[in-house]
DNA sequence: TTAACTTTCCCAAAATGTGGGAAACGGCGC
DNA sequence: GCGCCGTTTCCCACATTTTGGGAAAGTTAA
């Protein structure tokens, strides 16, 4: 909601929207003050990962009052730390929590047992492991090294757990994406079209549904040269033990000009072999 | 305050609260909603990573719909996230977010560009680097092996980043406490006075002031056998750059028997460079 | 499909967040 | 150590919002 401001086009009106409203009608109700105060954490990037309170006023509109209630609250739940006087920072707390979800995820525990083998198999690779939270890729954990040689650069993926993966794009997420039941998909199609159109995976529900269907029928996807000019990437979805969802994908990384190598379907079963490992290790 | 409940009794009235009031009357104003909603985040635990909206309702006294209203603005937010139906857990907002903060902290960028090195000087031996936040130390990365063998056993520190330190207990804390500005400690002394005599630093302000104060002037501080029986740990205080105020501590562990070794103040020593480098790679 | 449950919606009453300013606090420079 | 200034809390009347009970809508499993 916050990232679609009123001058935005929609491509297409949702049938049955009433037409002819006035432009000031508002389709959202007004964000109640839990909201507002959870919108904070927005404010915080990698450019700025300290804010001042000013800055909370500014930018979100708030009195004095009400940011330094919310910063408190923030604070003391651990959310915030006062990194200097006017100055807050993330806090504690997130360290925390994240400790706690790396020690109870299932998935991750299953990936650091199975994964430091496969990505021993191959040099100057890596493998990632992602996971769907709600509507939201993010990579789970990275195996092998920091950096890949290709195309005479040294591309690395830093830092890699806790990087975002756009929903519609890149083999790790379309993986995942195709394996989501059917009428999931048919509620993100009806609340992003635009997106996945952008995205490239079809302008009409026909099309996105056909484009998923060849992935779920094929168990993979592979990408050449499209989260990175000079790298690959195979991902195939980990199930849940049962099979009956999807917990996750699976993707090996590798420079574009190793693929496809020797025998890319052994790599590929290689890849299905390992995810079926994960999967029988979950909880 | 969740974990104090009314029929707790404190061990000492604070000085210059007031005496004989009526029992029911609240020490602290009530939690307003905002307060309310984060306490939600407390209930998550290793033991219970998934949590249901009733056990919401039942722990935090929330009706039906407080307790989905809750959990809707923190799902919106991404802080949690739905595990199936009727199940919530921590969502991958605070994933992205602890990954912001592993990315901006110059402290851990710092360790982690000179641990390795020290780590590597010691076999059967590990790296601690902690940080202050707030009021809560927090061991933020751990260089070196998982596990120690020590007394026939083999001790890890598993998952070292994000597991919280008592702040009045423990080589790593204690170093930065002592660290602190006389002010800050005054004022967590009066706050906390309770804790710190239970944790035999001392049971008025003169034993506390007296031990910080040893503390700082030798720099270290040594501990054999306290986390844990066949462990030792020595830390050292990490100061900013400007040398003005501590940014943590930097702890060498390792097995009981292995200390005091050859040369214990060569070891310290050792470590005391070390901190002065990571202090030298603070922004 | 039914059945059981989870989740959202609705609305009047009441509680609580709101905001302006003043007061307390705390850091910094002199 | 003292005084200054920006930060932070406190205060309180007002009205905006949260609240909660139940009903309706949505979702999953059998």
């Amino acid at each position: 909601m916050s990232s679609q401001t009123p001058s935005q086009i929609r491509t297409e009106m949702l049938p049955g929207a009433t037409p002819e409203v006035p432009v000031e009608a508002p389709a959202v109700a007004a964000p109640g003050s839990l909201v507002r105060m959870l919108e904070v954490l927005d404010q915080f990037t990698p450019d700025q990962p300290v804010i001042r309170v000013d800055d909370l006023q500014a930018r979100l509109g708030y009195t004095k009052s009400t940011a330094y209630r919310y910063v408190k609250a923030l604070c003391d739940a651990g959310l915030l730390a006062q990194a200097s006087q006017g100055r807050y920072s993330l806090g504690p707390r997130i360290v925390e929590l994240e400790r706690l979800m790396r020690i109870a995820d299932p998935l991750l525990q299953a990936g650091e047992a199975v994964l430091p083998e496969l990505a021993a198999e191959m040099p100057n690779s890596m493998v990632l492991l992602c996971s769907l939270y709600r509507d939201k890729v993010l990579c789970v954990h990275r195996e092998g090294p920091e950096a890949i040689e290709a195309g005479g650069r040294r591309i690395s993926i830093l830092r890699a757990r806790g990087l975002p993966l756009p929903l519609f794009q890149g083999a790790a997420s379309l993986v995942i994406l195709a394996s989501l039941p059917t009428p999931r998909i048919r509620a993100l199609f009806v609340q992003r079209q635009a997106e996945m159109a952008a995205a490239g995976l079809g302008a009409d529900w026909a099309a996105v549904r056909q484009r998923l269907a060849g992935i779920r029928r094929d168990g993979q996807v592979t990408t050449v040269g499209r989260f990175n000019r000079h790298l690959a990437a195979v991902s195939v979805p980990v199930r849940s033990r049962d099979g009956a969802q999807v917990a996750g994908s699976l993707t090996r990384i590798m420079p574009a000009e190793a693929y496809p190598g020797e025998d890319p379907a052994l790599l590929l079963q290689r890849l299905q072999a390992c995810a079926a490992q994960v999967s029988a290790r979950l909880a």
